[in-house]
DNA sequence: GATGAATGAGATTTCATTCAT
DNA sequence: AATGAATGAAATCTCATTCAT
């Protein structure tokens, strides 16, 4: 059996492993009977547990980072492009679970390389998001602009917003990528279209 | 010295070293010794590994759940509950950061047992902005009422927003809890107010 | 059991183990189970097998330079030093083959860190030689000196077949440190002395 | 590529790497490489590790006697044949390096076949030199004849000292083959020289 | 003649956990 | 109440060696 298959095959069976367990609960000796090969083949080809799990990453990464990508014309209004790039990330998230945990939850508990590894696809999504806000405020004639700091928090929560209904639809039966992006395109749109006319939340005064 | 007092001891040495190792790496030797007792105290107290993650997992999330609720005054206006409840949330989790590590990231990385006691916590405030929402909604006279699940889904989603910033605002230096509260509070109630009013984002029709 | 007890045991076992398989043949679990203690301890006490090594060979050099120190009296002629020590050493070799073995053979063969451990120790006895050599030469009234140079290959040439001999001796059966110093005696002091008279072995010229 | 020419690059290979990292920790996967050959093909040649170590003794060995045996001319003098045996010598394990690791300090570290493969060229050493020894005392006209053991260990210690000159004059920068065998010769050939005319180095009195 | 693909066996090392005192 | 001493079990990783082609 060719080479490029047999990886495929580990990699499939590591990110199984890995979104299930976790990092270092995962051993490579499930992993490798789940891929159907002996343990040193999986060293022969991926080197070590982490460069494995680093591999496992940037393809998850990639699949998702492309999936989204796909979806997204960017000819189309900006509340469009998001809510087509909604769509594609509940559903593959929704499809791909494993997948998924690997990147949210145990790449970002397990020690600095492999943080930086997903920090650079998170930072990707939220630059694009980021991108599509300036969009909507150039369409609303926004004016004054918003300030650099506050749209960098804005699309931070978005994101996390996105992240964690991603989980809340996956735990929840009967929830599709398309509720999902609904719920997400209505509380995130109308904040965002209100903030866009300039009627922002004043915090109380402080006490002296 | 008291046992209650050598308890909080270890508790303290073990949130630190969990929340920056994580639960698998972290080892209790260095747990005992960061305690300054011996191993097999530890043990006699907290019986395995296992007692005393979750014991740190109880006790971090009641100290959060409480620093949240002690700043709501039940008696004011909603939004003015919200962001005290976010104040206080982003300020405790920005002072507690092993703390915070524990019950956000290595709770949710390390199987059933963790997962659930710290699905427990989130469900609880989950089910305070759902209230909150609701309260808003009458407030503001909707009819008809925004179904269950879409206001679960909001309360899911801004939760999950606020955990995002948590993490954003600890990671950038010079943002503080009232700028972070301040800039969900602009994107949330906005979009909370829109949809009061009846504003909902209309989907594109499915090809067919 | 005391720790110290228990460590000896363990180097005991570990020299034994290392003089007849050598440095990488040797298992950690079979010096464990010479040792009659478990590996986990062994670690516990000894660190790494590298360490558990060094160790090895600080502690037999030390018993070898010992040894022959113990034998040698400042105070008396340089021939009876000289033959007082070489006594010494091929009876401790004889008494100690696997931990000659260690310093002698496997020492030499594994690499830095150790090499430079046991030429510490080497280093020191060639120095105890050299100044016999010296004195030797003061004693003979010699004129002019033996070239500096000359003196130190001389002192490795005798330390080389002191150590060849003693593998040779304790190789024969019948042979004792008695005679083995005796015909390290013969042949050393016999041309050392004729060196100090003068009487220099003059090479042939070389063709052009 | 005829087989012969192969297999002496592997034999190449094999040497440099069991001189630098030693028989254990050595890798048929390395040799191979450093060969440019694959694996299976110096297992066809070569059967297994055990028997490529032992060709690469075999090899080096036959070179090292090969050299000395080269230099001797029968016909001359005693003395003059120990020159110049001493002088390829020292030659030659000056330009082969990892061969003289191999034969003198790896070979001797692992075990039975080995040792005895190498004990069969030093005992033919050993043998050249104890001839040379009989020779001088004939020469001399020595008197009663010296015991054959005592002959025997005077050329154990002898090619002792030379085994370990050639280390010292490997490690030591600026000094060659040549300054290296008129050390030996002065410390050697004067003492035999006095041993011959009956001068021997009398051991003091066993104390009661 | 030559090799890409594959593995059984065993190496060092770590760790949660328990006695005996 | 507290600990020094000790271990069973399992982790990652390496290596000599063999097929099928």
């Amino acid at each position: 059996m060719p080479r490029a298959v047999r990886e495929q095959q580990m990699l499939d069976a590591a990110v199984r492993i890995f979104g299930q367990r976790g990092y270092m609960a995962a051993s490579m000796d499930e992993i490798a009977e789940l891929a159907g090969v002996s343990k040193p083949l999986v060293y022969l080809y991926l080197n070590s547990k982490e460069d494995l799990f680093t591999a496992c990453i940037r393809r998850e990464a990639a699949a998702l980072t492309a999936a989204v990508r796909a979806a997204v014309r960017p000819g189309l209004t900006a509340d469009r492009q998001l809510w087509d790039g909604l769509r594609a990330f509940f559903a593959h998230t929704a499809d791909h679970p494993d997948g998924w945990s690997v990147l949210h939850l145990q790449a970002r508990t397990h020690g600095e390389p492999f943080v930086a590894e997903v920090a650079a696809m998170r930072a990707e999504i939220v630059a694009f998001v980021t991108r599509l806000v300036a969009v909507a405020a150039r369409e609303a004639h926004r004016d004054p602009d918003l300030p650099e700091h506050e749209v960098a928090g804005l699309a931070e929560a978005l994101v996390g917003a996105a992240e964690s209904l991603a989980a809340w639809a996956n735990a929840t039966p009967g929830t599709t990528a398309r509720q999902a992006a609904t719920t997400l395109m209505n509380f995130a749109w109308a904040g965002l279209g209100s903030l866009m006319r300039g009627q922002v939340w004043t915090p109380p005064a402080e006490p002296a």
